[in-house]
DNA sequence: GCAAGGTC
């Protein structure tokens, strides 16, 4: 019996020959320099095999073996119009540079009797095996052909798979041949339009540009646009609060030494001065603090999940300050010399009966782990966690081997994977937090102390940090007398730029590209000029160029806002080639319905393409604010943080709506003379400090409480400098607020205020402006204008934009350990004070105002631990439709038609209604694709006014006929 | 001169 086996690449190949020859076999060289035969023989037993040994011969292909074009008709870009691609028989073939490959595969098939196929287990690698199939059955119809599988080369993996090799997965194949077509027409077809219509018309497009769309890159050039926009739009919001400390000697050090123990107000902080002013007062009124509670319990820091190749690829950028696409590189050679399992993983869970020991063992040897492998082995094992993936295909990623023979980079990835393997594989760590509360005349404030009490997996991961902070004795119904307790101030800060860990968690959560190919989809963006690199100390941010903003804001404009460079098409494909997979569509209905879709939308960009192309070029050439920014922070970091924002979303040049309208909120008797406030720059001095660390500057009131009977001392009362303006009114001197606005008198009304009565000045806009500034200062004290630093004054605070739902992390963040909300801030913890079912129970919010306030919600109680597996990721349970039920690795479960959760368009049941662009998409449902085209279609007569009815040809717009049939074509 | 996905 002979049998020949292809691999996927020669690697494999020889790996594959080294387990099942066990050594000794016979290497041929073929036409291609890459690949070798490998012969030998198999102890290959029934049912597949026959009693005796069989000839084995192991040879390869180098991934897919056939290419995709368009006929001689389509293929040069002046051939047709672009829009015919769509309809275009797309060719498949054996491009030349692999047709010695074929010639070999031909050859050795010729005389076996049974093919198999040792292509990597994935989708791609059941379409890479249909392909070796077709070719050799080409020359041999008799070839039984079976499928191997395995995850790991390792030789009892191997020889089980052997044994136990069924047939290829023809849905899975039929999934990535409509894949492979769509891209090609889609990306072919979009890239000529937008090449052609903008290169020699717009100034700054070099002559041999390529103005690229695919499918992948777009939606991943569009997220670093919105977090872009995301940050130039951020407006930051002065807070206040009060801030208690405490020097007590610290017990646990038999020095007596003492510390400082700073207590967090319970409210965190307000946005209202006066309110918070008032409550400051009350403390500082009567200043002793009245022990409520102390709390002892028990603290766990969870070991990490089991790692997927986009854990691995942001962990490795993270940790160990690689390139995305560097870390999956390296992996993949560990995996060939056989040191890791394959890479390319979406399973975060191992099997029941995964053999860990065999594994740990392995790693017995190692200088830096080996003791804490044999700890696992001598009892200290414990299964790792489960979570929420699995692919069926490959287990996490793992070590497989240990190997001394690896250079720097090699070994510092392998020892990511290893210790994070051994980690997994060890318990959380322990220990105990106490929490202290303490009243001071009615507001509360609490502060916690842990101490670690037993290290656990945390001694073989040195990547998180968990360490002990103890606090000194404090006993319940304890009092006394804050050494320190003062009002003061911070703003909120601007969220940061994208990294490319960020990036790549993006594209993994919608669905765009796969494992393997999304670090290369941000290198192509770079490439394109769409996207700039900036280097901040070890940090790289990604910015939009002015051509990459400007395409996505001309997209966006033309009504596509919810197609090209957002993730929703994307999604779809996916989410149908999991339909097909499944078995539930079939390739040709997706193909159709598909196709379908984006011509409607390529239709809208022809028709608006003088619209697009005047934003372009605005953003490239015009002289305005959005294009100031951009340059600005091009070449010299992240942008100011001046309200620049709204002439982004607008696009324009300046004065044409784009930069005016951040002041229009403004009063309109004021006198503007805000355009030269450069004295002092609007959020400038927060630098890149996040949370409380920025929050903690300038001490607004200062009371001393030093022992008891201290006096009180109040350094300043104001919490701006006000400034004095020239033009008096009434022969009083009236001060101006921030906002340049002569400053109005108001009077402290709430009963339970120590200032009742007192009247004050603040900004005149009313209460709930989200424009107001926090001016304010006492009418009976005097304002001095020139005492204590000079903050200078801001610019005038544009409204705050709407805080745009935030595709970024949203849960605990692995490095810093905060949670963050939907805006990028901080969040706060709040306790439950309705009475009900939730009452005393602790969530994380966003820290905004209530009008500014993003959606986030997380219960505390409902956290994963302390050391989830990183953002984006694990628990949070917080965003809907992204979980269940899209499958195929299409997670942002939004219609791209009507925007809802719960469906997707080729369903949706809002169907086209007056949405604009690709919102039309849903009246092609797969349902209704029983008839013929015509039968399937029905007309339209509530779309956009005065574009052609739904049932008329693309190309001239007549009724009757479609498009490919055109006589006008 | 287009895409995305394999691999070299």
């Amino acid at each position: 019996m002979k049998v020949l086996c292809v691999a996927e690449k020669p690697s494999i190949a020889k790996a594959i020959t080294g387990i099942l020859s066990s050594g000794s076999s016979q290497s041929r060289n073929t036409a291609n320099k890459y690949i070798k035969n490998y012969d030998f023989s198999y102890r290959f037993p029934p049912p597949l095999g026959g009693p005796g040994d069989a000839d084995f011969t192991v040879t390869s292909v180098l991934g897919h073996l056939t290419s995709s074009d368009f006929d001689d008709d389509h293929r040069k870009w002046n051939a047709c119009d672009p829009f015919d691609l769509f309809d275009a028989q797309v060719q498949t073939f054996v491009s030349a540079d692999l047709k010695s490959v074929e010639r070999n595969l031909q050859q050795e098939a010729r005389n076996a009797n049974l093919l198999m196929i040792w292509t990597d287990c994935d989708r791609e690698g059941e379409h890479i095996g249909s392909e070796v199939a077709a070719v050799c059955r080409r020359v041999n119809r008799n070839l039984v052909v079976k499928r191997a599988r395995f995850s790991a080369i390792i030789p009892a993996q191997i020889h089980q798979a052997c044994r136990t090799a069924n047939d290829l997965d023809m849905r899975q194949a039929n999934a990535v041949e409509a894949r492979i077509n769509l891209d090609l027409k889609i990306g072919a077809a979009f890239t000529r339009l937008t090449t052609m219509g903008l290169q020699h018309r717009i100034p700054g497009i070099e002559e041999k540009q390529v103005i690229s769309y695919g499918p992948c890159q777009f939606p991943t050039l569009g997220f670093v646009v919105d977090q872009y926009n995301r940050v130039q739009s951020f407006v930051p919001e002065p807070f206040w609060y009060i801030y208690v400390a405490i020097e007590r000697e610290n017990d646990v050090d038999e020095g007596g030494d003492s510390q400082t123990v700073e207590f967090k107000w319970r409210r965190n902080h307000l946005f209202g001065f006066e309110e918070a002013l008032v409550l400051y007062e009350l403390c500082v009124t009567e200043p002793t603090a009245k022990v409520l509670k102390v709390e002892t319990k028990p603290a766990t820091k969870w070991k990490p999940l089991p790692l997927t190749t986009v854990e691995l690829q942001q962990s490795g950028s993270r940790l160990l300050h690689m390139a995305p696409k560097k870390v999956l590189d390296i992996a993949e050679k560990l995996y060939q010399k056989g040191c890791l399992s394959y890479p390319r993983t979406e399973t975060d869970q191992y099997d029941k009966d995964f053999d860990f020991n065999s594994l740990i063992q392995k790693q017995t040897f190692d200088n830096d782990w080996g003791a804490f492998a044999k700890g696992l082995l001598d009892g200290e094992f414990q299964r790792p966690r489960n979570g929420k993936k699995n692919d069926k295909a490959h287990p996490p990623i793992h070590p497989t081997a240990h190997n001394n023979a690896l250079d720097a980079d090699e070994r510092r990835v392998f020892e990511l994977v290893t210790r994070r393997f051994l980690a997994s594989c060890h318990r959380n760590a322990e220990g105990k937090t106490t929490s202290v509360e303490i009243d001071i005349n009615g507001e509360e404030f609490s502060t916690s102390g842990l101490i670690v009490t037993q290290r656990n997996y945390l001694n073989v991961y040195p990547y998180d940090k968990w360490n002990s902070s103890a606090l000194p004795d404090f006993d319940e119904g304890e009092e006394f007398v804050p050494s320190v307790c003062e009002l003061r101030d911070g703003q909120t800060s601007k969220p940061n730029l994208l990294t490319e860990a960020d990036l790549v968690g993006l594209m993994d959560k919608n669905g765009i590209g796969t494992d393997a190919t999304i670090a290369e989809h941000i290198a192509k963006i770079i490439d394109r000029q769409y996207v700039l690199e900036k280097q901040e100390q070890k940090v790289k941010y990604l910015l939009p160029s002015l051509l990459g903003i400007g395409l996505v804001e001309g997209f966006n404009r033309v009504g596509l806002d919810r197609s090209l460079s957002k993730p929703q098409l994307r999604a779809e494909t996916e989410y149908s080639m999991g339909r097909i997979c499944e078995g539930v569509l079939r390739k040709e209905e997706v193909l159709e319905t598909t196709i379908e879709q984006y011509k409607e939308v390529y239709m809208t960009v022809k028709r608006e393409f003088d619209t697009v192309m005047t934003i372009v070029n605005d953003y490239m050439n015009g002289q305005g604010e959005v294009q100031d920014a951009l340059r600005t922070a091009v070449t010299r970091g992240r942008g100011r943080a001046r309200g620049t924002t709204r002439g982004v979303g607008r696009g324009g040049r300046g004065g044409r709506g784009g930069g005016a309208t951040g002041r229009t909120a403004r009063d309109d008797s004021v006198d503007d003379d805000a355009d030269d406030s450069e004295n002092g720059g609007g959020g400038a001095p927060r630098g890149g400090a996040r949370g409380r660390a920025s929050a903690s500057r300038g001490t607004r009131a200062v009371v001393s409480t030093r022992g008891r009977g201290a006096a009180r001392r109040v350094e300043a009362a104001a919490p701006r400098r006000p400034r004095i303006d020239d033009s008096t009114d009434n022969g009083v001197d009236m001060p101006t607020c921030e906002c340049d606005v002569p400053a109005v008198q108001r009077t402290v009304m709430r009963d339970d205020s120590a200032h009742k009565g007192r009247t004050f000045w603040t900004c005149a806009k009313p209460m709930g402006d989200s424009g107001k500034c926090g001016f304010f200062a006492w009418t009976d004290e005097e304002v001095n204008a020139r005492a204590g630093p000079s903050r200078g004054r801001t610019s005038p605070a544009p409204p705050p934009s709407k805080r745009l739902r935030t595709m970024g992390p949203s849960t605990r963040d692995n490095h810093d350990e905060v949670l963050r909300c939907d805006c990028g801030l901080e969040a706060v913890s709040r306790t439950t004070t309705k009475e009900g079912p939730n009452q005393g129970r602790t969530f994380w919010t966003c820290p905004n105002n209530p009008k500014a306030r993003c959606k986030y919600f997380q219960w505390e109680d409902e956290l994963e631990g302390t050391a989830d597996s990183g953002p984006g990721r694990g628990s949070n349970q917080n965003r809907g439709g992204s979980s269940s039920g899209a499958g195929g690795g299409a997670s942002q479960g939004q219609c791209f038609n009507c925007g809802q959760e719960g469906h997707w368009s080729n369903v949706c049941p809002n169907g086209g209604g007056a949405s604009s662009g690709a919102g039309r998409s849903s009246k092609h449902s797969y349902k209704s694709r029983t008839g013929t085209k015509s039968g399937s279609r029905k007309a339209n007569t509530s779309g956009g006014g005065g574009s052609s009815s739904k049932d008329a040809c693309y190309k001239c717009g007549q009724p009757g006929h479609w498009a490919s049939q055109c006589p006008g074509a």
